[in-house]
DNA sequence: ATGAGATAGTTGCAATGGCAATCAAATTTT
DNA sequence: AAAATTTGATTGCCATTGCAACTATCTCAT
């Protein structure tokens, strides 16, 4: 502005760099790993974990949305495609009849639970294996203030 | 596998999920403010930043492509778009003449020098200012162990 | 009840990005 | 030095995704 720009020291710019950088690894590796061994992609588990957790297995798709990280228009795709493997069905919801609920199928079910073996199983040897608990909680800690007041699901 | 999975605990869910959170707001915040103040996402300004690191602003392709975590494909078509663009220009390798560099224009320097100062700005705001400098430190070298050994750039 | 506006969800379209294939040049092997 | 392999980079093709526009339904003010 008035004056040249006032730069990252040297902390600023490691967290920040190792923010993208941890980021960019975990997710492609968990990624990976989720499709090698079952066929979907990390994003896909996402939903399927967020579906398991409404109630009887069927969550609101701007719900779904919101947790999984997406945009509306890009779920509708995401439970199209996970509807044609056979995963979730949708189920239109009588108290609105504008809403869709995506509901878990006993296939869906079944393929969360072999798939979330897969996935903690990398969350800890790609994560939480590297830190101490002092360290985890001070990550969870600070991770948390910056991504704000965003705890519940909806 | 024998038996049921062993879930995340709290602390283990609140760090994974905070870290897709926290990213994931991160990253929209700082490239919608990239977009709106100077006309370019914040891929194309860590291109811009990574090549101005390089010898008289410039740098080798896959070297750009590492640092900045884009596909070899997606750096081409990342660099084609800041060459038709103006920001930077192509230019052949000697010692090896398979090789390209991606090398600021003089416009490609002052767009950098105008981005970086909304990019740091908002780095600050988001990220920085809702922390502690001890907090800081730690969530950077949390981060650095997850990352692993990146801290180079080629 | 009716019309204005808000909300849930989907679709067209365009941008982005990765993988595999390809081409050119460098390096290694024999 | 010819052949085989590796490396740097680009392109074709396809999957994913967001924005804006659209439809259908709901809510609220009058």
């Amino acid at each position: 502005m008035g004056m040249g720009t006032n730069w990252l020291n040297d902390v600023e710019m490691r967290a920040w760099r190792s923010m993208l950088s941890a980021h960019s690894q975990l997710y492609n590796q968990l990624d990976e790993e989720l499709v090698k061994a079952h066929g979907i992609t990390f994003a896909e588990y996402e939903v399927l974990v967020h579906t398991s957790e409404g109630q009887g297995g069927s969550v609101r798709m701007a719900s779904l949305a919101e947790a999984t990280l997406v945009s509306r228009s890009g779920l509708t795709r995401r439970v199209q495609h996970l509807v044609a493997v056979g995963l979730l069905e949708r189920r239109r919801c009588k108290e609105d009849k504008r809403g869709t609920f995506a509901v878990l199928t006993p296939l869906g079910w079944e393929k969360l639970r072999a798939a979330a073996a897969t996935h903690v199983r990398g969350v800890r040897e790609h994560m939480i294996s590297k830190l101490s608990r002092v360290e985890l909680e001070a990550l969870a800690d600070a991770l948390e203030k910056v991504a704000g007041q965003n705890s519940g699901l909806g």
